[in-house]
DNA sequence: CTGAAAGCGCTTACAG
DNA sequence: CTGAAAGCGCTTACAG
């Protein structure tokens, strides 16, 4: 059923059945009979066709690199919601990690007309080293807690160092005086944390030691074990990540210590996981669902009004329950 | 950047740049010509335009209810993955748990031309209410843990029964003898997981209690706590979902219970969170994997071959950790 | 408010 | 192996 059989069937011209498609002016009584032959039809418009004649489909790509990670999938969700508010379809590109790969997506959106791109999470810190080489790809992109020096992207950012400083600040009220500080991945909002944390730590006199490890339960039980064995003193393990933190609960089990009498943890991002935890584990909610709105709406103001790109800070709490 | 530029550039015709774009059979100097002028110039075809010349599009549609919840978005992973080994791209179309507003997912989709639907999880048990005013929706579907009447789906089912089954039996072995089994949703699938449960039980001379409650850590806690404060007595805790499993985790730690010696549990999809707890909570894995494999292979078995609508089993197994 | 016609960028018989 | 031409199903000036 095309557009053409409807309007037949209604008695009109293709173009009449168009406008109606999309809000033209149309004699009411017409509108009508036209949307009533659609609907006995179950007419749906061919996106295809549309999209092909039209210059300004509003479309735009999302690229996360692993879909199946609660982080990125809450981020789509979000993301989803809120194009959708503004009447945008998106395609999503998952790059599963591999930024090679990453480019035939790249291609791919730019064929299905984007007009603009989302890159989802740190781990897109670098991604123009990819997309330098095209010169076709030139939409409006945003990074979502990717950092850039490239000016073609607006960027939204996490305020990590301020809450982090307040961690340490807190960490210091409650009497906890030495601190591991654990994380994962090299980033540039990692590094930002733990620059935070350090400078937080230094302000409020308190000792901390660095570590890093792999991003696994175990591997951060691990790394606080040693740090034990090895004699560094510490009462409390501030971490990069949720899992981390997770690990560090598990070291606080098998070490016997109460928590958060002996031994206190916090985690970063405020994931289910710190509340299926006992107890529950204080972590920093960075408001991801803040972040999305304000990605949006940066991406759908520079597709829809040319504005220039821009850097937009969100601000993040730390949520204290049972570990500090 | 279009064909007729890259033929002209090319100084070939647009059917011969279609044909190097497809794997038509064209003179080999003449392709790398063609391939050359279309990398010179990041040449990328229109999806659109593809679209709309072709009937026969490799595109499927994938709804879910919740992005953002963990058991769905692994699901999509998987599915992402087996359908782009098969050459299919998909539309994703978050439905947020409102039946109602699936409904213009379907037109939507149907307007991207997609070949066939995969409905991913069990809350979609009852979409054939809302499908069976389609007329129009006569492509290939399959429900993904969702049980279906309807002739018109394939199915891909967990064997919940079997498991449920054997964890009854390992129970019985273990020593356990009174249980608590505690689920929230009322759907097939859940129905199977209880069934299997009793039947096992009663096999195994186990004495079950019944418990329902809302799918969350508390809920669940409470749950537990009530049932022990009416005096029923049970040793082990058997949950529909590891969400319910943590939350009797949170009961035993509470009571002051020794998981496992004093008090089982067993949760049910053996996510992260089973890990994250201490002890690591027992838990059946159901097999995504295998399951999206499964649901892909029917999918396109029906689109290519036109096979017609099948009922799959996929084995569970528990996974032992160490809380029964 | 309405219609005829061109155009969007491909694919695909049909000829050669 | 290659090309001319029709067709896919819409939107959009341009006339009226």
């Amino acid at each position: 059923m095309n557009i053409y059989q409807i309007a037949e069937e209604a008695g009109v011209s293709i173009a009449t059945v168009s406008r109606v498609l999309n809000g033209g002016s149309v004699k009411e009584k017409t509108r009508q009979r036209v949307l009533e032959v659609m609907k006995k039809n179950e007419y749906t418009p061919s996106s295809y066709a549309r999209g092909l004649s039209r210059a300004d489909i509003a479309v735009v790509g999302i690229v996360v690199p692993d879909i199946a990670d609660l982080f990125h999938a809450r981020m789509v969700s979000f993301l989803d919601r809120e194009l959708q508010k503004n009447g945008y379809e998106y395609v999503l590109f998952n790059s599963r990690y591999d930024l090679e790969k990453a480019q035939q997506g790249f291609y791919w959106m730019m064929g299905k007309k984007v007009r603009g791109l989302i890159f989802c999470g740190s781990m897109f810190d670098q991604v123009e080293t990819v997309l330098s080489q095209y010169r076709r790809i030139n939409v409006p992109m945003v990074k979502l807690l990717g950092r850039s020096e490239d000016p073609r992207f607006s960027q939204v950012l996490s305020d990590e160092v301020e809450v982090m400083k307040s961690v340490a600040s807190r960490l210091k009220k409650r009497g906890y005086k030495n601190c591991l500080y654990l994380y994962s991945l090299e980033n540039y909002s990692n590094g930002r944390k733990k620059e935070g944390f350090l400078q937080g730590s230094e302000e409020n006199g308190l000792s901390v030691n660095v570590s890093r490890c792999d991003l696994s339960f175990d591997a951060a039980k691990e790394a606080v074990l040693d740090a034990y064995k090895k004699g560094v003193s510490f009462e409390a393990v501030v971490t990069a990540d949720d899992v981390l933190a997770v690990g560090a609960m598990k070291a606080a089990h098998e070490l016997k210590l109460r928590v958060p009498e002996d031994f206190a943890v916090v985690g970063y991002n405020n994931m289910l996981l710190t509340e299926s935890s006992t107890p529950r584990i204080t972590s920093v909610d960075c408001n991801p669902e803040e972040l999305c709105k304000t990605a949006v709406q940066l991406l759908l103001d520079s597709i829809e009004n040319g504005r220039a790109p821009q850097t937009k800070w969100v601000g993040c709490r730390l949520v204290e329950k049972e570990t500090i």
